[in-house]
DNA sequence: TTTATTATTGTTATGTTATAACGTACTATT
DNA sequence: AATAGTACGTTATAACATAACAATAATAAA
């Protein structure tokens, strides 16, 4: 099981993520022979500087206060678009918010875990998970070509303290 | 495995369902001391008999429509509140729209089948996958609450076709 | 290097989804 | 009938997203 949760839940180790994620965009985008654009590249940054996903709106003040200049939403949602195709971000769509993709290259399941609590969202990818849902698919011959699962509850640090603090 | 996918994609059984749903709806509320209002069961109703999913404004024209006058989105939202909040309606968040539960009453994954073709959705109640992310949970010891898992791609009817077309 | 082409961004306006806030009316119980 | 609780009406606005067209920047071709 691929999952970024232990780094998403540990924020000292948040910075050296954001820069190897912006690395490996930028192979990406050379590879594909698409540019990383100063406003692309930036929005992405601060998604992966970001302990929570963050919403279009939220992006465009951050954007706003970085370039020194008004940022009207179609620059954001353009930016936001070019990341989803290329795979460098997800949308939550119950969140209406954006956020980084941890292992953009590789196969996975599109499975992310909300914290009600206090906000933060780990992606895992888990084959088993994939098979499951595919085999399903199968039996009831639906052709599955994408697919979005959202699961919500209380993420590892919340559920121990929410435990410690049900022990009184 | 439990799933309302046959009943979606064969409209003629549809209109028994929606009688039957709504019967349904109204033991569930009599059951909690609830009032099933006129407002709540017509858009419970228009969510039954509609073959996809309708968004809230769709809901208010129909509403309107069928009520002979004004009604404003509150009115809207207040009815999808209670009918979520009962268990008998689900919102796909991928969609921004609602869709009636065919198993209201039964523990279930909130597994959506979306036809990206012809709008359709089934819901899947499959007891395998919700073992399967409950254990993925515990493993990273995330406390599960609630989910929604959304797939994306072509129901049986135009996968058939899709796969008759092909064979030019 | 100039021109042509394409990709990207700027700008204004507007569409779509959802909720806040406050007042009124209905319903059930006393 | 008084009252308390629930539901609905109404207005305004917040939050999320895109259409359409003009201007500019990057790249490729002449």
């Amino acid at each position: 099981m691929l999952t970024n949760a232990k780094l998403v839940y540990q924020p000292h180790k948040h910075e050296r993520s954001t820069s190897a994620a912006l690395n490996r965009a930028k192979d990406i985008c050379t590879e594909q022979n698409v540019r990383l654009t100063t406003t692309r590249e930036l929005v992405l940054t601060l998604l992966w500087q970001s302990h929570q996903p963050l919403g279009a709106y939220q992006l465009q003040d951050q954007l706003a206060a970085h370039l020194n200049k008004r940022v009207a939403p179609p620059t954001v949602y353009r930016a936001i678009e070019f990341l989803l195709k290329m795979g460098l971000i997800h949308r939550i769509p119950s969140l209406n918010a954006y956020i980084g993709c941890p292992f953009p290259t590789s196969e996975h399941s599109n499975l992310f875990m909300v914290c009600n609590q206090c906000g933060s969202v780990a992606e895992v990818a888990d084959n088993t998970i994939n098979g499951l849902l595919r085999s399903t698919c199968d039996k009831v011959n639906f052709t599955l070509q994408k697919q979005t699962l959202e699961l919500f509850g209380l993420c590892p640090q919340c559920t121990d303290i929410t435990e410690a603090l049900s022990h009184d």
